[in-house]
Formats: structure tokens, sequence, C-alpha cells
DNA sequence: GCCGTTTTCGGCCCGACTGTTTTCAGTCG
């Protein structure tokens, strides 16, 4: 059923990518953006594309972008391990592309040059004519460009993947309060991915209103470990290793530049040409009518962003809708979900405590998640069984120990406690705790925690029907950045959760975010309920929470789809 | 190469910044 050799959905776009690199290295127009348009579909499609492709290139072509030609590519290289034209392409230009791009300011273009004129093929050789002031002599580069190579060589090296939103978002945080304190900050606020609650995020978007640009500018650099560039209207530094990006623009362009730099490009290509079919054109100072000679008209708004969709009679779109998933369409229809909030989650159904993994007691973690606003949580401690790390778990025995201690923390408490337990999904699907102890549980987590690639959809299909289950822990069980986890398809396992009233989790730890919002939309769709958690293993963990619920709503997420945004009595029955 | 309320051809987002140039190419977001 699995097959682990199956390339996954990063590496068959990052193959695309590749080609787009190699297309734009000679000249070539517009396919390259079609390349990376169909790259980035494949990249976020939730199922596995090397399944569809094993099915044929009709299969693959159902991704928005992928047409036949890219489709026929893919299949070509699920099946053979490799895509002819890209060799071809190689063998014309045989450098390491994506090692050479990854420098700031060389892009495919200058890699031909650079292997045409030096025969640079590594970041290695072109470290070597740098420092021996050859490129200098080249038309078009110049000791400057030369420097700066040089300089961003270091950065390539060490610049790996995106960085997670957890670890980013603080740091914006931080930033943009700096910001805002400032005298010539009219208004403040972070776009781009950030705002959209990405998983990771390539860097942090600030953008300012003011009247003193150069005075915000001076004021935004002088945050930075180091600067990269600045110039009137923008700038860029780097800040704890992260690529912080200031826009200014007058207080007039606000919200036009809002809705601009918080993308994402698709939503932004998709709203652009939605408005052209209706005479407006957007940009990031406005949106202006068009007149008959196609020229730019009358400014009709821009002010705040509300005012871009309002003109083009659109209700306003939250950010973590807009990833071209069909949010303006639903906005045209009036059909925009209701999404969830964070002060709609009235507990959290999986927390561990200090029997398992967890540091804190029962009681210490009772204690925060109602010093937090929490109605209720669940104890759900890790069952023993395969896939459980070292002697932690525990046995049916100390399990109905531990009920007896929740029951007693629970009646000296306002909050209320459940009792509950985390168990292992094994590979087959099973369970691994005897059915006599799950069936005393108030609430059984199940999740994936070892044997994680190859195609789990049966697998969680499986544990989903388990009769005694209600929860599927972070079902892919990935972890961001460091591996993929198992794939499945999320209609087919929502529909099974639909099926057997079993809730699929949104797991809130900043590492996880699984399921993600493709997933949950796909899910959610199929008729399946989810529930948002932060299986918590410390008392700071409960403010996690929020990611959780930003990732729901990255799946359209409303507050009825959501079990545990329901009162504990609600929840018993 | 992809796509369609211009539907099988003709168009594809666009502006800022940099470094190189005298009017622009490449990169980036």
């Amino acid at each position: 059923m699995s097959d682990d050799n199956r390339p996954d959905n990063t590496t068959l776009a990052n193959l695309l990518f590749e080609f787009a690199d190699r297309l734009e290295a000679k000249d070539i127009e517009y396919k390259p953006a079609a390349y990376r348009r169909a790259a980035e579909n494949v990249a976020e499609y939730p199922g596995s594309v090397a399944a569809l492709a094993a099915d044929g290139p009709e299969a693959v072509m159902e991704i928005d972008r992928v047409g036949e030609a890219i489709a026929d590519k893919l299949v070509e290289y699920v099946e053979t391990g490799s895509i002819e034209e890209l060799e071809a392409l190689r063998g014309e230009l045989p450098v390491e592309m994506d090692a050479l791009t990854a420098v700031e300011g060389v892009g495919p273009k200058t890699v031909a040059t650079l292997y045409r004129e030096l025969e640079v093929q590594t970041l290695a050789d072109l470290e070597r004519v740098a420092r021996n002031g050859e490129i200098r002599d080249l038309r078009g580069f110049g000791q400057t460009s030369e420097q700066n190579i040089l300089e961003n060589i270091a950065f390539a090296r060490q610049s790996d993947a995106r960085e997670l939103l957890g670890d980013t978002r603080p740091v914006a945080d931080e930033l943009l309060a700096t910001m805002e304190a400032h005298d010539a900050v009219k208004a403040c606020e972070l776009a781009g991915s950030i705002r959209r609650w990405r998983p990771t995020v390539g860097d942090i978007d600030v953008l300012v209103a003011t009247a003193d640009a150069a005075a915000v500018v001076e004021a935004f650099v002088a945050e930075g470990d180091e600067l990269i560039e600045a110039g009137e209207s923008k700038a860029s530094i780097r800040l704890d290793g992260v690529q912080a990006d200031l826009r200014v623009v007058t207080p007039e362009e606000y919200g036009a530049a809002l809705q601009y730099f918080t993308g994402s490009k698709e939503h932004n290509v998709q709203l652009r040409n939605y408005a052209l079919e209706r005479d407006v054109s957007l940009n990031e100072y406005g949106a202006f009518e068009l007149t008959d000679a196609d020229e730019t008209g009358q400014r009709i708004a821009g002010d705040t962003e509300a005012s871009m969709y309002e003109v083009l009679d659109l209700a306003w779109i939250p950010p973590e809708l807009r990833e071209g998933t069909g949010e303006i369409a639903a906005a045209e229809a009036g059909a925009l979900p209701d999404l969830v909030r964070t002060d709609d989650i009235r507990g959290d159904l999986h927390v561990h405590t200090d029997w398992s993994d967890g540091t804190a007691s029962i009681r210490e973690m009772a204690t925060a998640a109602a010093a937090f606003g929490h109605e209720y949580i669940a104890i759900t401690d890790h069952a023993d069984g395969p896939g459980v790390v070292g002697e932690m778990g525990l046995s049916a025995a100390e399990l109905r120990e531990q009920h007896t201690a929740v029951e007693a923390v629970d009646a000296e408490l306002d909050i209320d406690l459940l009792t509950g337990v985390e168990t292992n999904i094994a590979a087959d699907g099973g369970v691994s705790m005897d059915d006599g102890v799950l069936a005393a549980c108030d609430v059984v987590v199940a999740s994936p925690h070892s044997g994680l690639s190859g195609d789990g959809t049966e697998r969680l299909c499986t544990a989903i029907e388990h009769p005694a289950v209600d929860i599927i822990g972070h079902p892919s069980g990935r972890l961001l950045n460091q591996r993929s986890g198992i794939e499945f398809d999320p209609t087919v396992v929502g529909e099974a959760a639909a099926a057997a009233g079993t809730a699929l989790e949104v797991n809130s730890n900043p590492l996880r975010l699984d399921l993600w919002g493709e997933a949950i939309k796909a899910a959610i769709d199929a008729g399946a309920e989810i529930v948002i958690d932060t299986d918590a293993h410390r008392p700071n963990s409960f403010e996690h929470i929020e990611y959780g619920v930003h990732t729901a709503r990255r799946g359209w997420a409303e507050a009825a789809d959501v079990r545990n945004t329901d009162g504990v009595e609600s929840l018993r029955s």
C-alpha cells in the first residue's frame, strides 16, 4: 500500500521550480511563470501528487495551473525517476541552479552569464571568481556587484528552510511594537504570510503609513542587525537571522498597500483580474477606474483595506483566506465563512502532564488552563505501546489510577476536567490500549507516532472507525522543516470521520500545525468536525491555541465546525 | 505553458531598488 520511494510534493515542486529557472536562463518568456505557478500548486496540494501521477496525466491535471505538458512531465518523473527535457536543460547549463540562485541578487540570467563567461558551476566556483576579481570586468557587472555577491554567499550557505511562524511571529510583533511607538508612524501592521498565518514564513513584512518616510526608514534600519538595502519608500534588514522588509506609504495609500502586501500573490493576481473585468485597475496605491482607452483614470478606493474590496462589491476577505482557492468567488456570492475566533474556544481536549512526558502536574495544568480562560480540559497522557518513547507511556492500570487522580482535582477546581488518553495508531490502524480502559475514558485521542511516511489514508480511516476513538491527534505526524509525515487523502479521511463521528485535530503546536489549511478545508467540506487543541506539555503552552485557531481559519472553519467551541455538557453527551 | 463572462488564440501583474548604464536589465516581492 505505502511506497516510501514515491517522491513527495516538495520534491516534485522543486523540479518544476528548477525547470522555470532554466527556461528563464534561456530568456524564454511566460513559460517560467507558468512553471512556477504550477510548482506552487503542486507544493500546496493536500494529497500525494505522486499518487495522482500513478493514475496518469489526466489525474495530475486536476491540480490548478497544471496542464497537459507539465502533467506529462510529472508522470514521467514518477515513473522513470527523471525528466528528459529537464536533463537536456541541465546538460546545456551544467550548474547547481538552486545553490547559486539562493545568493541574494543572483537570478537565473546571472547564473547563465557567469557560466558562459567564467564557467561558474557551484557556489565554490562563484566565491573563487568573486575573490579573484573576475566578475567586475564582465559587461553589466562591476566592483559593487562583485562585492555584494561575495557577502551574500555566506547567507546563501546558511539559509535553509523557511522560518517557523512560531519562531518569527514574536520577533515580528516586537518589531511592530517598536515601529508603532515612533512619532512619525500613523498606522502600522504586519503584512505578507505572517498576516495570513502561514505555518512557515520567508520574511517579516512591515507596512507603515506616514508623512515622513525618511524618518521611518531610518528608525527601521536602526532596528536591524544588518542592512540589506534602504531606499526612499522601502528598506530591508536582517533581524535575528530573518529578513524584515519595510514598506512606507502615505496614509491615503495605506489600505491599498496593506491589501497588496498581504498577498498571497495568487490572491492578488485573481483579485486584479476580477477588477479588470469590471474596468477597475488595482495596485499598491489604490483602485482606479479604467477609461475607454484603457487608461488609468479616477482613483476610487485605497485609504482602507476594506475599500479595496468594497469598490468591487466584495466583502472584506480575512487574510487567512487569501490563497486564491475560491475566496473571491465566495465573497462575490456573499458566502464567505464566519470564521472561528480564539474566544470561541472553550476548552482543550489534548493535554499532557508529568504522568507521561509533560512537565507539570494535573493540578498545575488545570490551574494554568483555568487562568487562560478555559472551561474544561481533557487530560490525555500517552498510553504505553509501540511508538511511545521510553517508559513514559501509561499502562491500563496506571490509567485507571490517573482517572481517580483527575476526578479528585476536578472536584476541587472550578475548571471541568475530563479523563482521557492519547494512544498510538499502529501501522495497521490499530489502537494500542485495551478496549475496557478506552471505554472508561471521557476522551480518547489516537495519533500516529511512528511509521510516518507513505500513504496513510487507510491507516487513519481504520483508527477513525474504532468505536472508542473520539479524536485523531496530529493526523499526519508532520514536523515542519523536519519531516513531512504520512500522506493521506483529506477528503476520504474527512468522509470517514464524518461517518464515524470522530473529530480530526488541528494541533496548535507551532512545530506541527497539523492538520493545516488545505486539509482542514477538504475534511470540513467532506462533513468532518475538527477540534483545536494545543497538545500542551507545559502550563504556558495553552497560549499556542492562537496558532491552531488561525490555522483552522485558513481551512475556512466556522465555530460550528469546531467541537471544542461547545460546552462540557454538550461534549459529554 | 496555461487558460477562457474575449473559450482553441492571444495575452499573461507590476513597481521599487540596485548597479549598471545614459535608457536599461535583472532581481525581488
